[in-house]
DNA sequence: CTTGACTCCGTACTTAGGTACGGGGTGTAC
DNA sequence: GTACACCCCGTACCTAAGTACGGAGTCAAG
């Protein structure tokens, strides 16, 4: 019931106000509507909205692409497989990300357990570890040829 | 045997010349040797460096994170329980990551299963499915309290 | 021993994503 | 009916992470 001001509803996302102008002007939060005196009108809808952008933000999505997965919503004249299509290529770009994160999390993980004991750092097998960090998972431009 | 220029060590390591000399500005990469010229001299380990870095960006991790992930390594003062320390926090970071992508996945993959056929959007069921991509992982600031 | 590609350095510019400022209007509690 | 907090808008400023510029020195091939 649209009932927030734009302080409020920045409150209850958790982000500032300035953010929420921001977020409006580059397309990622629709323009409320406003009462008679101009001040915007929220709802909860809103706060989701500007919840979801915080998640996604931290975990490494651009605004560009999270507008373009708010965008999934509410994409009226997109027939089901155009939708599906992008959703399924947001998909794929995810799970990249996890196998990413995950190899990166096991290759630490590893020195964990591998680094025990309690002397002095020297010694403790993080050179390797960080080695194996590098490795697959590379969009490499450049395969290592010759020069 | 620290024998690629700072072009070359670029090349293969995938980013521009001046991305490097910003790392180097930036600690992330340390000083290289000069020649008597004062050419930076480079070798393969700086080039695993590079791409350690290309690749913990792409998972969202700053700049600022990968120094202290690199700083791991050759932290020789610290003892083993406080690398140790270090590492686990990153782990537990990147578990939490990985955690928030696997939601947002699942969402977007029910989103994509759920939205089939090949009609129109509306009514296509992604206003729910976004809905679930909002929801528990946030170090939220503002439990949504009264007003 | 010259030519072209590469390097040096410092400085300036760019893009993304906000954050702050400031002069004015609004809403409400006393 | 006036404080006071809150909102309006535009503009300016800020950090992160590069990217580009440009004049001078260097290296290797012919």
């Amino acid at each position: 019931m649209k009932a927030f001001t734009v302080g409020q509803v920045a409150k209850r996302a958790g982000v500032g106000i300035e953010t929420v102008r921001f977020y409006e002007r580059h397309g990622l939060l629709d323009e409320p509507e406003r009462r008679a005196s101009g001040y915007r009108q929220y709802g909860d809808d809103d706060v989701a909205v500007l919840r979801f952008i915080r998640r996604a933000k931290r975990l490494g999505f651009t605004l560009k692409e999270i507008k373009a997965l708010l965008a999934l919503r509410l994409d009226g004249s997109a027939t089901r497989s155009d939708v599906r299509g992008q959703a399924t290529a947001k998909v794929r770009d995810i799970d990249a990300k996890i196998r990413d994160l995950q190899r990166m999390r096991d290759a630490l993980s590893g020195l964990v357990d591998a680094c025990h004991g309690d002397g002095p750092a020297t010694g403790c097998p993080i050179l390797e570890a960080l080695n194996n960090l590098d490795g697959g998972a590379g969009d490499d431009p450049d395969p290592p040829a010759e020069e």
